[in-house]
DNA sequence: TTTGTAAATGCAACAGTGTTGCATTAAAAA
DNA sequence: TTTTTAATGCAACACTGTTGCATTTACAAA
């Protein structure tokens, strides 16, 4: 077993994403610590946040990869919930209620799932 | 209107789109077309085709763009499908048939959907 | 409390994907 | 054939994310 410290930045970001109700990028982490460390840093913690599975990765529609906390993992760490991604205010926001039902064929290993859906959020409609 | 001219690059980057069983990113294209345009060429060619609605564009879950031809639209352009990324062998494929189905919460307005799967296709099974 | 260790960090340099500006080429309408 | 402007090639760039390595620091053990 890997020992693991508990440093400020892993602190800052894993509280940022916490308290946040949308999914943070890197570049959005990185402007909201204000100069508290290093982008490969917040690469690194990011990474190993998602090891310790206290927070996700969800791949935005344009490709960017965004985190978002575990709020719906208490029971069974799992993401096959659907993430919504604004055209206008770019917000990407876990629906945690919402997993859709599908049938895979026969013969595939399903590992994960990342769905995306896009268009207008609530706010901006 | 605006006009569109047919040429080489279009034809033959269609022409591997329609022909291929899976979704192909700027990289492949490059290596199949072998030199025959520029990258930004191969990028503005997809754009197009992408507009004209002749080819989809997918979100890959490492973030790169793939294309595929839509093989599905015959009757009504769109995309609800989903799609397989194998982490073994990298592909990417459109399973036409699987359309998930999930109930949106009030307020939003959906625009597209990207829907990714990953794990092991039949093949690397 | 001090010390030793390796986990975590910062910095620089890099890799890959995708974009922009602009001069040149060529498709196809007239 | 001539004319128009869509499409291309090239160079340079922007952005996201990664790697190597020297330095710092959390924390377990003395």
């Amino acid at each position: 077993m890997k020992l693991v410290r508990n440093t400020n930045a892993k602190t800052e970001i894993l509280g940022l994403i916490t308290k946040s109700e949308v999914a943070y990028s890197q570049n959005e982490i990185m402007q909201l610590l204000n100069g508290l460390c290093d982008k490969v840093t917040v690469y690194r913690v990011l990474e190993r946040l998602v090891e310790a599975r206290q927070i996700h990765k969800i791949v935005n529609v344009d490709g960017v990869l965004k985190y978002a906390s575990c709020h719906a993992c208490e029971v069974e760490h799992k993401h096959d919930h659907i993430h919504f991604s604004c055209k206008k205010c770019k917000s990407v926001t876990c629906l945690d209620k919402i997993e859709p039902s599908f049938e895979m064929p026969k013969n595939y290993e399903v590992h994960s799932v990342n769905f995306t859906v896009s268009g207008l959020c609530p706010q901006c409609l």
